[in-house]
DNA sequence: AAGCGAATCAACCGCGTACCA
DNA sequence: CTGGTACGCGGTTGATTCGCT
């Protein structure tokens, strides 16, 4: 009947996640893709992992989701925002509200929560100044979420619609791979038909975070898991604090910074296009068991999702274009007129 | 150098929806 | 159609870091 029972919240553990819990996450989904998280915290015991490492994960299948889609997932781009992806966040909130995986479909780098903790810490604050400033009136044109007004409200919903509109269109159309970057249009439409997109495009970038990891796992391999229970407290204090916890950035992260989008690309043999021109000192792929160029993380998701039907080089070049910045104003400037027709 | 409040952000929680038998 | 479960999302929390006094 239905699915089977969810995992029991005995012995599930929480907080912060260790280095060690990472590698395993990370080599399970290498190894069998994301999604079916369900399985991830049972299955990743029989994962062909370092010894040290051969230890369930004792997560909830919601945090390993949480943990690979904010933070482990490849592609991810931490640190500042610029103003154009201010910009976009500010105009996407006024146009869909506080929908902050829709909006973060937009910037396929940024993770919904980015989004969404800019948005409370950084720009909540910046509008609401200007709000002041200008006495209610804001200059942009667009209004605080809070004042969502019911035209608005309707307009939210004929956007949904038009987009759906769109998704389907271009679902329909996969098979004419140009599509996707000829229309103008696309700019608007392609976040909805992106299922598979935003899959293959988030893998086509780096993922120095992962990176850095198994980077220095394989300079400070970890101790014997015996002591697993308290391997929290202890990684914190090596060397591994700095490379995933807390998202921490050290003095070291200047030395590891070398290990960048390129560097990544090397490292799991990924971006082909790259990869020619690309040397690094960092740790090769086949050093890491399972992390093998031929079932790399990229591949196994972007695969069946998306190989069949589109190029993945094309999607990674749409993505990785200098000219998606522009796609980007586009977008900006449409919403900045749909937000005229708004208000 | 120490204390304290503010800011930041990873992770958790709960709810709604989709999916499966 | 129904009941049960997984998944995904948005809101919230709390630990950590930062900056000021």
């Amino acid at each position: 009947m239905g699915r089977p029972p969810c995992c029991d919240k005995i012995g599930v553990k929480k907080g912060p996640w260790t280095p060690e819990e990472d590698i395993i996450l990370v080599s399970y989904i290498q190894e069998h893709g994301p999604g079916n998280w369900r399985s991830v915290p049972t299955n990743t015991g029989a994962i062909n992992i370092p010894t040290s490492f051969l230890y369930c994960l004792l997560r909830c299948s919601k945090s390993c989701r949480l943990r690979w889609t904010n933070y482990l997932r490849p592609g991810i781009k931490r640190g500042n925002f610029t103003e154009q992806e201010e910009k976009m966040i500010i105009h996407l909130q006024a146009l869909l509200g506080n929908r902050w995986a829709a909006i973060a479909s937009y910037l396929p780098q940024r993770t919904d929560n980015d989004i969404k903790n800019y948005w409370n810490t950084h720009l909540k604050k910046k509008l609401k100044k200007l709000q002041t400033g200008v006495d209610g009136q804001n200059q942009d044109g667009f209004s605080s979420s809070q004042s969502v007004s019911k035209g608005q409200w309707e307009r939210r919903l004929q956007t949904d619609i038009r987009m759906a509109k769109q998704a389907l269109s271009e679902a329909l159309s996969l098979d004419k791979p140009n599509s996707l970057t000829d229309s103008k249009d696309l700019n608007l439409s392609h976040p909805y038909s992106r299922p598979s997109q935003s899959q293959a495009s988030t893998y086509a970038s780096s993922a120095e975070n992962i990176s850095r990891l198994l980077q220095n796992w394989m300079k400070n391999p970890p101790k014997p898991a015996a002591h697993q229970t308290n391997s929290a407290e202890t990684m914190t204090q090596n060397s591994f604090n700095n490379t995933t916890t807390a998202g921490s950035i050290s003095s070291e992260e200047g030395a590891l910074s070398a290990t960048t989008a390129e560097g990544f690309d090397s490292f799991f043999s990924f971006n082909s296009s790259n990869s020619d021109n690309v040397s690094h000192e960092s740790v090769s792929v086949d050093q890491i068991p399972n992390l093998t160029p031929e079932n790399s993380v990229f591949q196994d998701e972007s695969k069946p999702n998306l190989g069949d039907q589109v190029p993945l080089t094309l999607i990674e070049k749409w993505l990785l274009d200098d000219g998606s910045a522009q796609a980007h104003e586009d977008l900006i400037n449409l919403s900045l007129e749909d937000g005229a027709e708004l208000f």
